[in-house]
DNA sequence: TTTT
DNA sequence: TTTT
């Protein structure tokens, strides 16, 4: 039993890729959460929690959530381990993700909306979006290339 | 919201330390939860999880669990960020625990029988558990250095 | 361990009360959550879950929540059993919540907008909310007076 | 979102029956579960909570669970809406559980002590573990005959 | 209807 | 560093 619910704001727009051989779509993002009770000094606490989706999720997650985004994550812990390049031991430490609802009316256009942009136009889709690692034929370099996986 | 449950065993006896200043009990385990579906290979996977439990309830594992015991663990998950000696940043996960439930029926000083002992003399209670870090006056070196909390 | 998490909305008010001798604040209300899966003939299934908060939390949500808000749950069930009126033993199944999470923008001043509305016109938002199966006056409402806890 | 993790014994065995047209599985049992922290006059105050299983996770409950085993559930709670014969509305409140995790090491078998016996002696306890609901071809009558599902 |  |  390894059952986690968390509900949090992203952190940044989700990564979408394809593993290599199968071409099933992951999605990466994190998300902050703050705790309840702080700490003495009454400052706020918050904790950023790595996120992996898999599949027609991870491909919603793409699409329809971003930075900013409220979402209630249903999953489970993992702790992988791997050896970074000087060789040493190293866990990642993430959630799996079973399920995303997202709580937000605002969907990713909307939090993206002008992000980046100074021109005043804007196009209907989020340009953001164009297939940076959609391929599924080529393997598409992990953004923490510490980690394998 | 920020939810965990767990089952799993604990891969050691709990370290139970007091906080410097308050003297507030702390105690450090680690489960380890087989993944209910496996690999491709089949080969079975375990996630071990860090878990920090405080107050009363840190006296109470170290005095009833210990490694192998079965326990239910509800907390949430915390990321604390900290710098190791070489000034780097580095993140430590673990499970916050409100609450361990004892699962299994043997207790700690089944766990432990014999351990540690050569001679063949066993007293009738456990001797491992002489307070090495019992000391709420003395501050006690943690465990794992890197972290300073 | 008896842990619950769920995310949902509110489909009344929040009853406030004061415990009789203590002085103690309880709020009821009942928060519907849509099944991720419905059933085979594809129409939405929602289950309607009773919910109680005590103390504080009971305050503010009966200060800033209201019908339609969306909400987190973090609780345990609890089922009192009790005798009705003609004497047979009834179960009453609840919620009973730790924590309460806001996670809508509109508070309560905002989803009650129209409640008390005498003009007969009716926005036509949140209509998902009527009544269908739920009639305060044909279905059985159990919980506050029949129920001695 | 609605998520729930239990851990409790069973009040009685598992009541295995099948689905006239599909011949899915299904079994119904009840756990109990101790509250935390009972009432002021200390007495133990316990929920008994109903569990609903599906599919091979159900015939794996009845062979191998019985009265007071320890089990970890996670589902999601279920209320369900019905007339009774009287035509009043009725709810059954149920835990569907995705999953059910044996804690014991004692099996059903244990439990049940004389099941499986060859030597045609059997005692007068126990005999609920007779097949009665086994036959995936016939109808099985429900045992609650209030509720239709 | 209730379990250790 | 890993548990049954």
């Amino acid at each position: 039993m390894n059952h986690v619910v968390l509900v949090g704001r992203l952190t940044r727009d989700p990564e979408l890729r394809y593993i290599a051989g199968s071409g099933t779509p992951v999605a990466n993002f994190s998300i902050a959460i703050d705790r309840e009770f702080s700490g003495k000094d009454g400052k706020r606490e918050t904790d950023f929690i790595d996120i992996q989706v898999w599949g027609k999720s991870a491909e919603n997650c793409a699409n329809y959530i971003g930075k900013g985004s409220l979402v209630a994550v249903q999953g489970s812990i993992r702790v992988d381990v791997y050896q970074n390049q000087a060789g040493e031991n190293r866990r990642a430490f993430r959630v799996n993700a079973n399920r995303v609802q997202f709580l937000d009316s605002r969907n990713k256009s909307e939090n993206s909306y002008n992000k980046g942009s100074q021109t005043g136009f804007e196009p209907s889709f989020e340009p953001t979006f164009e297939p940076q690692g959609l391929d599924p034929q080529g393997f598409q370099a992990i953004d923490d290339d510490d980690i394998p996986f």
